[in-house]
DNA sequence: CGATCGGTTGATCGGTCTCAATGCAGGTGG
DNA sequence: CCACCTGCATTGAGACCGATCAACCGATCG
């Protein structure tokens, strides 16, 4: 039975049944850790990588006068760390936003993994690109878009992550994100964001409560948002 | 001899005479190019990897309405398009700045590059590393700094990777990015770009006459642009 | 010589920030 | 069970950064 991090894997490429089990046997070692824990602080010597096999957790930069950016969100199946060819230092913070149940993976067994199967090797670079294609669609949307399409293209992101990992029902979804965290994400104010998710529940694009947002009229709101489908 | 990709990828991995020599090999069809040609268009299939040998280039998207972002510069040793793991739409275009000689190199050969010589597949990875890291960067720079601070930093980053490529002297650099360009690497508006320009020539922190900028005093700009030291 | 392109400057507008107050819910301790 | 505290969302008023619009300049090039 394939976890989250295989289910993503495979679609980007195309895994034998020796390649799956590989890929759960070397994230068979989990641990659940609570909510707002680090797992990695920027700046530290990284000599695990881990993955998320269930929770949410994100990616920061914190600027010496304590702004912050997060330059990406994690859903269960992404992983980080997987990739560090040298022992480097981290250049982001990761910490957890919900429980999450982690697998951690040690250098050695990722060197192992890379060296004999092919296919898993594919598929971590591919799941490298789509981390960089990720960077470049936000990096557009942040410094590109007005504030409130670009609330609306994150919203538009966040769903089809979701869906693609089944943690969406009819364009409804729930995440503990707090409007600082949106607000961080898109290098606007808490106030401003709170303010836009008013407006863009006014026009009717969107309701929230409390966690939990639906979007009404997704095609409606990807192109409010011009928002282009990526390939998750 | 090595070319200008084989010394940078040198910078992240060691590498062998024989994995020099393959690379030298794999990068011996080239071309020039003319100053503002398309490389690759956003949604183009990439079928060939390409070698900024000597010249720049940028990477960016597209906005329906016009807006451009620009998420990538390339100098000298820089490439793209060598990870593509399947043959998918490429998410942005680049075009080239100046006269470029380029290399262009097929997918079976990254295939049979990366299949028979480990350090260059390292090697590979680690400069996808550094792109990734680079976009981090970037987005938290648009996300949080504000313009004056922002073109700081970016100007850090240009004088960085110049030097590292042997391209800049004495602080000062040359290359024709437009003011335009300066405005859509950083989100904001050309009029704005030429302002902070001005303000930031005021504060002596530099000086700019035509196409060649020049840092006074790189410690104090970096300070400034609370600009943090990256590994080129 | 006129045309074009990019840089410069000024005036005004507006989106977003800042600061501050208020509300609201959950958790804790008396 | 209530009083308080704390953290987060909300709202308003005012200020400011950067956008917009428009004019002008200077260089380059046919």
């Amino acid at each position: 039975m394939p976890n989250a991090f295989v289910r993503k894997l495979q679609r980007g490429v195309e895994l034998t049944a020796i390649d799956r089990s590989r890929l759960i046997e070397a994230t068979s070692r989990t641990q659940v850790v609570a909510p707002y824990t680090n797992l990695l602080r920027e700046g530290d010597v990284q000599d695990n990588a881990y993955v998320i096999l269930s929770g949410f957790a994100y990616c920061f930069k914190l600027l010496t006068n304590g702004e912050r950016q997060i330059v990406a969100y994690l859903v269960p199946g992404d992983a980080d760390g997987l990739y560090g060819v040298t022992t480097e230092n981290a250049d982001y913070s990761v910490v957890t936003l919900t429980p999450c149940t982690v697998a951690f993976i040690s250098r050695d067994t990722i060197d192992d993994l890379l060296a004999h199967n092919p296919r898993i090797a594919r598929a971590l670079w591919w799941s490298l690109l789509l981390e960089k294609s990720s960077l470049c669609a936000s990096l557009t949307n942040v410094g590109q878009r007005p504030a409130p399409q670009r609330l609306a293209y994150l919203l538009c992101d966040l769903l089809s992550r979701l869906q693609a990992v089944g943690l969406a029902r009819n364009g409804s979804f729930e995440i503990p994100l707090k409007q600082q965290d949106f607000a961080d994400i898109l290098g606007i104010t808490s106030v401003h964001t709170c303010r836009i998710l008013k407006y863009l529940q006014k026009i009717d694009l969107l309701l929230h409560d409390y966690r939990t947002i639906t979007i009404v009229d997704f095609d409606r709101l990807k192109n409010y948002a011009d928002f282009s489908p990526t390939a998750y």
